[in-house]
DNA sequence: ACTATGAATATTATGTTAAATATTCATAGT
DNA sequence: ACTATGAATATTTAACATAATATTCATAGT
């Protein structure tokens, strides 16, 4: 017998112990859930929390990843109807990030404060959010090469570039000055010209 | 006689004023220069300040505005130069505005948080730093059209797409982490995306 | 009546101590 | 040997007093 309570593995504990910060992080924030109150929640020590997770900023982390997880996985469903063409794709994917973006702003802002501030000290945090936002809008461009949509020479590249380009779709400080409408119609109209580009060709 | 030192009109005075501010605010930042220090620069008293501007933002605002002014005078002045197509013009001005905000970023980095700051609190100083932007842009948009370079429905609806399309290369949290050259590089993609377009036409 | 000032007041920053919290560790339970 | 804990320590935050600074105003100089 390994653990006093044999039906909780490390990895479910690992999960609980998240399950419990998320809860308090999203009502509260980081700063103001202290780790004796995620101790409190799951009826363990303080000190047994350290056993599972280096530190608060690694739960966090942790956290943040998750939630990328499953902003991916949301945005994966999104896709998954059955849609006309690769550049709808693109529409969908954009507008989908756009929404989640706000929603987040809006309804937790305190969660949206930590990953931000998360960003600016982990540069992996940074690299998984996009990593995982690149793969599924790759995705989408090789579809449209495959459709005949587009041609592109480096997918990467290409992806980066328009990623860049929706930067203030998901950066606060630009996002709250306007109305979702006002920041959709401004994406559709940027998407439009990424898709068809502005030099009228002969 | 209405001023005891009548070859000063109010006007030269708001001009010496704005430079002292600007010497200051250039080194020390917004927080570390004093209302007392402005003055002692000009051998006035504090409480005279008050008589040409009602605050200290007010003089950090009007010295904002003039920072807007030289760097669109430094970018109309990069236009000048005779360029082969509008096409030229766009990359020479989205450059010229990387560059102009990259050198801001590391040689006056106290003026930049503070404009950002001052963005933070005054719809007016945002409006103006876009209007500014956006109207040049705009002259190379129509540039492109009388060149036949391309065709646009909505110049000011276009030219705020763009415009948000390269928040990345003006916003510091993300400049910070990336070099001029990969900035350069990533702005080369986008630019090529938008006047090219990612649709192959038929 | 216009211009400017010094003193008075209100607001904001700074430094300092006490309290809260994160983290470690030696020890106990299984 | 693995799991967990309470007490001990280190670090961060909070509260408060103090000082610096912004702003106002009554008054004086031209």
């Amino acid at each position: 017998m390994k653990r006093f309570d044999t039906n909780l593995s490390e990895k479910q504990i690992k999960k609980d112990i998240l399950s419990a910060a998320d809860k308090r992080f999203r009502t509260f924030g980081f700063k103001k859930t202290t780790m004796a109150e995620i101790a409190q929640d799951l009826g363990m020590s303080t000190s047994n929390l350290y056993r599972y997770f280096p530190s608060k900023v690694s739960i966090a982390e942790a956290f943040a990843l998750h939630c990328f997880e499953e902003k991916e996985a949301g945005l994966q469903l999104l896709l998954e109807q059955p849609l006309v063409s690769a550049v709808d794709s693109l529409f969908v994917y954009a507008k989908g990030l756009l929404h989640y973006n706000f929603d987040q702003l809006n309804t937790y802002p305190a969660i949206n404060d930590m990953i931000m501030a998360l960003c600016e000290t982990s540069s992996e945090i940074v690299d998984k959010k996009r990593e995982g936002e690149l793969s599924i809008l790759k995705v989408i461009l090789e579809k449209g090469q495959e459709e005949k949509c587009w041609v592109i020479e480096d997918l990467d590249e290409t992806g980066l570039a328009i990623m860049a380009s929706w930067v203030m779709f998901s950066t606060p400080t630009f996002m709250r000055h306007q109305t979702l409408e006002q920041l959709e119609k401004r994406l559709g109209n940027l998407l439009n010209l990424i898709i068809t580009g502005l030099r009228v060709r002969d």
